[in-house]
DNA sequence: CTGTTAGCGCGTTCAC
DNA sequence: GTGAACGCGCTAACAG
């Protein structure tokens, strides 16, 4: 059929003169009916509308923008790995509440590469999103601080901004260390171990509140069940397998975050280890495994929502400064972090 | 300090001629510059970059891409739902292969609603995305007839175009469904019970493929024993629920996509189930299942590489036509595709 | 009610 | 080696 020849050159897109043209008029009242402003006759709109159909304008936002002044509507959101469950529900959350703003939600991930979450965030500002959902675990954000003083509506979520002052929803990660840590202690665990990531904050704090509420309760920590690994299923299951495998193996075990989890149970599984299990994060699989996993667990789809609100009073400028509002973890126990010690 | 009172209008961006006026150069000296191309003494060049370093100076590549009528580097990817791993790693890969070519892909979801993904389809487009990536079950892109037709680069990805004509990146819908039935087949099953949403035309393929390889086999389909749900974890535990609390429940139960899956373990598991269990779509968690999942699976990474070429080759006009490329699907035992009949 | 002028920020063209 | 003029597609601010 036309299959083949139709090479042709991408047709030039229809223009808002196009439209002008095709209905005898100026290019400004085609504007103000595609924008739904008064001032034009009834006839005149509706020679308007039809060559709109006939010709199918599609008017061209980037220009829009470009003109006003304005984003495109877009908002980027930032996070460090595609796979972790909260990202997702924080994002979802966040899409849903946007969307009434007539904001589009896109996301993309830096893989908690710095350069490339700078080259990301640079990119997205560059490129006209209105505002920025941004999910770090860097250490260093004073890059973005001339952005931030330009009044670039910049929200940080879960991971804090540092070096620069930004409205942050953030997570009480040492009470959701110490609530687990303590949970732990109370079945009668003496023996924990952690295995936490070797970047970023989230993942420092989640070790202090571990050292913290261990020292509260008199217990010693022993430095080899300290596991801090990169932040990778794989590490998770090399360092699971290392304590696992001790002669003196701990107990019980509190994993830091998604990806360790994801692989540290299927080590557990493959050792047939009965040693306890409080991840941070919840997940959907957790109540697969067997036993289901005990979590302690942030309320993602509250942050997304905040988060979302944050940005729009920063986009629409009525931000009364960087806000910061910290959400608690809880504790859901089921199952594999109440198993007791070995007697 | 600077807090309260610093609701400054949000200082206007620095603009290439601010630079120029800084530099003592003209806008043009400073637009050689920054991309790189010559005709620029090394003196006035380095007046340049400093002025450029001094401001922070970041061109803004909305009026970039206005005035050379190119898109802004980024690529949309459309995915139905943010949760089916799949559909994640197929954007992880397209990502990788893409960031080669200086594209960074942006994700977002329709939720299955055509309303919603034709809106963001259009959104894309209009915003001046360069390419976009569509994974659809929709059952009608006409809407894309004009878009298509005036060359914009939209690749289909998992289910193929309906009413139009488009490059595509598909899977063997029948054959892995023949090859999961066929397992179970194998095992001595023959009452196979089937999970399979109501809308896509993936779906529709599975349970023709299922359909098909019964009567080949010359094994009756009982009408009881095929699942048509809406696409969501309670439909999948619902229809599972209906299933094993029959009377004469199936021995085996061949589910068609992750989020029924999603739902379906859960129930199965509460219910003390034995059966069998194949499940379309591999996913991260079935190897922590007990017992550990079968599936089928299509080669996410090979899927978003290959779709990711084509966009490439429909930027740069390289496409010979609209490409369709079908990519087979395989089956992983785990365990519970091999539970056997009971005696 | 409708049209004209001007310019958003940038890059191409062509002169100097 | 450098810069002035013009226009990408659209719309504010003025005419009429």
């Amino acid at each position: 059929m036309a299959g083949r020849g139709s090479a042709s050159a991408p047709d030039a897109a229809v223009t808002i003169r196009d439209v002008a043209r095709a209905a005898g008029v100026s290019a400004m009242s085609v504007s103000r009916v595609v924008n739904g402003k008064p001032g034009v006759g009834p006839e005149t709109a509706a020679r308007i509308e039809n060559a709109i159909q006939a010709l199918g304008f599609r008017p061209n936002r980037m220009a829009t923008s470009l003109r006003q002044k304005r984003g495109l509507s877009l908002l980027g959101m930032v996070v460090p790995d595609p796979y972790t469950p909260m990202f997702t529900e924080i994002a979802v959350a966040a899409d849903a509440a946007l969307r009434e703003h007539g904001l589009i939600v896109v996301t993309a991930s830096s893989g908690r590469d710095p350069v490339r979450e700078r080259a990301l965030v640079g990119s997205f500002i560059d490129r006209g999103l209105d505002g920025l959902l941004l999910v770090s675990e860097d250490d260093d954000h004073r890059y973005l601080a001339p952005e931030l003083q330009r009044g670039r509506p910049v929200v940080f979520v879960g991971g804090p901004p540092v070096g620069v002052e930004a409205p942050a929803i953030l997570v009480d990660n040492r009470g959701g260390a110490r609530t687990a840590v303590e949970h732990l202690l109370g079945r009668g665990h003496r023996r924990i171990a952690i295995i936490a990531s070797t970047t970023g904050f989230p993942a420092a704090e989640r070790l202090a509140g571990y050292r913290q509420t261990l020292a509260a309760h008199g217990v010693p920590v022993d430095p080899a069940l300290v596991m801090r690994v990169p932040h990778g299923r794989v590490d998770g299951a090399r360092a699971t397998a290392r304590l696992v495998d001790r002669a003196d193996p701990p107990t019980a075990i509190f994993c830091t975050n998604y990806l360790l989890t994801a692989g540290a149970l299927p080590a557990l599984r493959e050792r047939g280890s009965g040693c306890a299990f409080v991840a941070f994060d919840d997940f959907e699989a957790a109540t697969l495994a067997e036993p289901p996993v005990t979590v302690v667990t942030q309320d993602p789809p509250s942050m997304g929502r905040l988060a979302a609100e944050l940005v729009v009073a920063a986009i629409d400028g009525t931000g009364g400064g960087p806000e910061r509002v910290t959400v608690p973890a809880r504790l859901i126990p089921r199952g594999s972090g109440e198993l007791p010690p070995p007697a």
